[in-house]
RNA sequence: GCCGGCGUAGCUCAGAUGGUAGAGCAGCUGAUUUGUAAUCAGCAGGUCAUCGGUUCGAUCCCGGUCGCCGGCUCCA
């Protein structure tokens, strides 16, 4: 029999025969990893454990630990999932049952939506299943016989994607009595899912498109240890604790009425008050880096939209003009129109450039009722704009430099993970694609000289131009769009924009759009969940509660929060004929920062015992000296001297 | 917008086979003067989302509407 060399991850080379699989090869390196096995990475190409290999490849065996063996153990879970919903509602048809990021969904075909009772039956089904420890079995039939096949049985959706692939084999996947179109690969046995749990069912169309039929869709997820999915069930937990809407409720920040209209934020005044320190933050900064701020209206002539082609690429995001004096306007859904105007106002030479122009602009995006959600979704938001003029030659240093200012912002509020793509050209797009190119070029190249790492999203750009994405990471770990950089070559050439270059002869030039923090409201509700409601000292709606033991400290009490006021310290009296515990407990719950506790010893020392929210008692100091403390935190914004960068 | 679920006091929630409702917290008043996560008492607070139907009678059953929640979709 002939040998096979095959590669490990760690560099090492093993001899197998040929027709070996990567469950031998598991077992060869240790039986720990022979039980953990899922799959097998063959030579960059997912594969069973149970397939053989033939030829000479890097191998690498996949478990839990890595996302592709995830996904497999997940996809398997969808297909036993599939069975017993099969087996409990005979006549369903089945049409998707992809892994996602975290579980599974399977759309199927029913006629009544599914219960939490059924969810629960589906369960039990679902667990004799796996008790079965029935193995996968692929097999090979010819791509014409499976349509014919799903067709005679009707199996509507199975029967679309198998006319849509392209090859002329296709493979399918058994296992107990239940067998499925599917590319595969799958666990060798479904004993291997040792827990799981149904999360939600839902109504889904068929292929994302709402003229298509609505299918029903269940979502899981599964793990091969029980204490996994307690503690995915635990996460899920926490989230729901640091839900904004939530927060935003009990600290009251911010509330969104029916009387108002949904999607439309009104800032309480706890809200207001981190959202000015985040907004003056913002300003400073801008100012520092060679932004000026500009201010523009809410609306403008029907026309302005018109020759922007927003009306042509963006009308169903916007809300319908209105008339008055028999001439029609249009509430802004962006605000470069505005700044390009601005640009017009006078004749600018090649060594204005680069503008950098920034608004903290108020934008109204019609949005369906149903996709509305807390601050995160939105009808009426506003955005940290601003627009770079720019000359073309100037563009890439002018980009590495925005890479670095945005990195520099999101810092400061304690985001320092993100992950970075480049979106390219939509099929709904405006310009010449050679212009669009040579535009994802340039932002290819301002990436690799900031030295990001990023990832492509083709399709995924503007209408008018390609984009650079920078997705924060939450405290937990999940991804949030804010910042955005834009190139647009578009609009400069629909207002016919230009600089008068060093030759003297007029040239376009190119323009820039960005948000750092995308919208404030979003950004804010990012943050309550960042920070679970328990903001960095400078961002907190107050930031020390000042608490007097009894009622003949008050006056004392007072004293001391005038003195922190002095310094701009957002400070609040507790005067209130409570124990000290019930004002200590109320400030707990309310997530103050700092309570300051006065009694009759610090009243004689000039001094007050400093507490601090979820840590407790940290000793008496000096007012004085309590005050410099704080300034200083504050100044440092929390973050180590290091990573101010001031 | 579509599918499903939900809508009772400012908040969190009980409630009855259909006979027009309760608790805790918050609020107000009073007493209490307290040393690091809840002092006590009293008062007040509701067209039971809304409109219609069934019924002697609806907050409860049925239907429409509005809103919220979970998805689909889209994105900042």
């Amino acid at each position: 029999m002939s040998q096979l060399q095959l590669t490990l991850p760690d560099g090492s080379v093993k001899q197998f025969d040929k027709g070996t699989t990567g469950l031998d090869v598991a077992k060869s390196i240790s039986p720990r990893l022979a039980k953990a096995a899922l799959a097998v990475k063959v030579d960059g190409r997912v594969v069973d454990l149970t397939a053989p290999i033939n030829s000479d490849a890097p191998v690498e065996i996949l478990t839990f630990d890595q996302p592709e063996g995830r996904q497999v153990f997940w996809h398997s879970s969808a297909h036993i999932m599939a069975q017993a919903v099969q087996e409990l509602f005979p006549g369903a048809r089945l049409a998707i049952g992809p892994a996602i990021d975290e579980g599974w969904y399977y759309d199927f075909d029913v006629p009544e939506p599914f219960s939490p009772e059924d969810l629960e039956k589906i369960e039990q089904k679902m667990a004799e299943i796996i008790r079965e420890d029935a193995v996968f079995c692929r097999s090979e039939r010819p791509r014409t016989e499976a349509l014919a096949a799903s067709r005679a049985q009707e199996d509507v959706y199975k029967a679309e994607i198998l006319e849509e692939l392209e090859d002329d084999t296709v493979s399918f996947y058994k296992h107990s009595r239940f067998e499925d179109l599917c590319r595969g690969p799958h666990l060798p046995r479904t004993g291997l899912v040792k827990a799981f749990k149904l999360t939600a069912s839902s109504g889904a169309y068929w292929r994302g498109d709402e003229n298509r039929p609505m299918l029903q869709r269940i979502y899981g997820v599964s793990y091969p240890k029980k204490g996994m999915l307690d503690e995915y069930l635990e996460r899920l937990a926490e989230a729901k604790k640091r839900d904004h809407r939530l927060l935003g409720k009990q600290l009251e920040l911010f509330t969104i009425t029916e009387e108002v209209g949904g999607g439309l934020v009104l800032w309480l005044p706890n809200g207001a008050r981190v959202r000015n320190e985040i907004e003056n933050y913002w300003r400073q900064e801008h100012l520092r880096a060679g932004y000026e701020i500009v201010f523009s209206p809410h609306i403008a002539n029907l026309d302005l939209w018109n020759r922007s082609g927003h009306t042509d690429f963006y009308k169903e995001d916007m809300f319908s003009p209105f008339e008055a004096e028999g001439r029609a306007f249009q509430l802004r859904p962006m605000n470069c129109p505005f700044h390009i105007s601005m640009y017009k106002s006078r004749r600018w030479s090649y060594r204005d450039l680069p503008l950098r122009w920034a608004e903290l602009g108020t934008v109204y995006r019609f949005e369906r009722g149903g996709v509305l959600h807390g601050l995160m979704r939105v009808r009426g938001f506003t955005q940290d704009d601003a627009h770079h003029f720019v000359t073309q030659e100037g563009m890439e240093d002018e980009l590495v430099w925005l890479l670095d200012f945005c990195v520099h912002i999101l810092k400061a509020f304690g985001f320092s993970n993100y992950d970075v793509y480049l979106s390219t050209r939509p099929e709904k797009a405006i310009g010449d694609p050679a212009d669009w190119e040579r535009a994802q070029d340039g932002l290819r190249a301002a990436l690799e000289r900031a030295g990001l790492t990023y990832q492509v999203d083709e399709g995924g750009g503007a209408f008018y131009g390609p984009k650079i994405d920078i997705k924060i990471k939450d405290a937990l770990n999940r991804s949030w769009q804010c910042s955005t950089i834009q190139f647009d070559f578009s609009l400069p050439e629909r207002f016919d924009l230009s600089y008068i270059a060093a030759d003297g002869q007029q040239r376009r030039p190119f323009m820039i759009h960005r948000a750092l923090l995308g919208s404030i409201e979003r950004f804010f509700g990012v943050l309550i969940e960042h920070y679970a409601g328990n903001f960095p000292l400078w961002l907190a709606p107050t930031q020390v509660r000042v608490l007097p033991i009894t009622d003949d400290l008050n006056e004392y009490a007072a004293a001391v929060v005038e003195r922190l006021k002095e310094h701009d310290i957002r400070a609040v009296l507790d005067s209130r004929s409570e124990k000290i515990g019930a004002k200590i407990r109320d400030a707990e719950m309310l997530k103050v920062p700092y309570m300051f506790v006065v009694g009759k010893r610090e009243a004689e020392a000039d001094s007050v015992s400093v507490r601090r929210h979820s840590v407790g008692d940290i000793g008496v100091k000096k007012t004085e000296e309590a005050v410099r403390a704080l300034l200083d935190e504050i100044a440092t914004k929390g973050l180590d001297k290091s990573e101010t960068n001031e």
